[in-house]
DNA sequence: AACGATTCGGAGTGATCACTCCGAATCGGA
DNA sequence: TCCGATTCGGAGTGATCACTCCGAATCGTT
């Protein structure tokens, strides 16, 4: 899930050396840190400086600025997963699910890239199995069929339509933001209809 | 609404060149269509190639890329506004309201800077009156207000939590685009949330 | 301690972009 | 038709960015 101890996947590469490691997890941080706060078009440049390091050692661990973003992606979307695996022992499985949705959508509100690294998540849905996110998914898919064996959530939607309702959630969190009151009153809206009897009118 | 026929507001300024007003109208569809199949990173000089014309010319009427990215989300938000103002007519309030909802979610899905454009339109709500989007925020209001009135709509949401919910199911179609069935039964949700009873359970 | 392998650092490179500037072309009133 | 005012075109400018390269520094082993 973290770095590798050895290069080369024939088992007979040579040592990682220490600083290498120490550095990749530091520019791995600083690379969180900054797109967090200045969003996916912050330059390489800024995630050397606050991880202290120079861009070559950057570029030495992630050969690409795509690179990098995806690796800050996976990140964030496996801690999530975590999360979510976490709830999975929680007593009331709507509870659960509810309030894992709604945190996602809170932390996107003050993370700028978290709505991009789940949109890259929900356009591999419609692509096949692997790919950035699948963790999340799994866990996402988990908390939801509890949810609906519970009755909580409506048994009419699947995971795919859960997806794009948090990323949805989220960019809207993320980009109109402001107001704290409006994003909960807009979140509870699509609650109620997660909620909701399965269409009673066509 | 469009392009000003005398420069200057003090009324005594000399008219507008037949060709300038063309090539700005040239520009500004040229800028529509660019920015919604390539986003709004495309280049300033790929609107120019499109609409025929040299960048220079592009740069005298709209001084800045941020204005011209501007005058082409006030293009089309206005035009969405229009759209709205006629549904004021229709026989079935909630109908037009959702339909409408629907149409501009549906639009998002396939050109590309609209929900940016609906975003910034979104963010003005915080900040106070003026600004890009007023037209359509005072159309859609209206909508939303007879939809309410009907019993279509919920009456414990607001212009903004519609907004808000309208630049997230636009965001989520843009990015996640792909599967229409998935993005139909997903704005389902919302539509059931959006006529459900005013929250039965805190 | 000493040495070879690995990693670091950051100036340098080439590409791209928003924006400027001015001679050439065009317009429209006389 | 003629002429001054306005607009056009697009090479040029400066800034920024992702990425490279190689001498210097550091690591880990003997």
């Amino acid at each position: 899930m973290t770095a590798p101890r050895r290069a080369s996947a024939t088992g007979g590469g040579r040592p990682v050396r220490a600083d290498a490691l120490r550095n990749r997890a530091r520019v791995l941080e600083a690379a969180e840190a900054v797109f967090a706060e200045h969003g996916t078009t912050a330059s390489t440049e800024q995630v050397a400086r606050r991880a202290g390091v120079g861009v070559g050692t950057v570029f030495r661990h992630f050969p690409t600025k795509e690179a990098l973003l995806e690796a800050v992606f996976v990140a964030r979307l496996d801690r999530l997963a975590t999360e979510a695996d976490a709830l999975m022992s929680a007593e009331d499985p709507g509870a659960a699910f509810f309030g894992f949705f709604a945190r996602v959508v809170d932390h996107a509100a003050t993370k700028n890239a978290l709505s991009a690294a789940l949109a890259e998540a929900g356009v591999d849905v419609r692509a096949s199995t692997a790919g950035t996110g699948r963790e999340l998914r799994r866990a996402l898919g988990a908390l939801l069929g509890r949810a609906q064996e519970a009755g909580a959530v409506r048994s009419d939607v699947g995971l795919p339509e859960i997806l794009t309702l948090l990323v949805g959630a989220s960019q809207a969190a993320e980009h109109v933001g402001g107001d704290a009151g409006v994003r909960a009153r807009a979140l509870a809206v699509v609650f109620d209809g997660l909620r909701a009897a399965p269409d009673p009118s066509p």
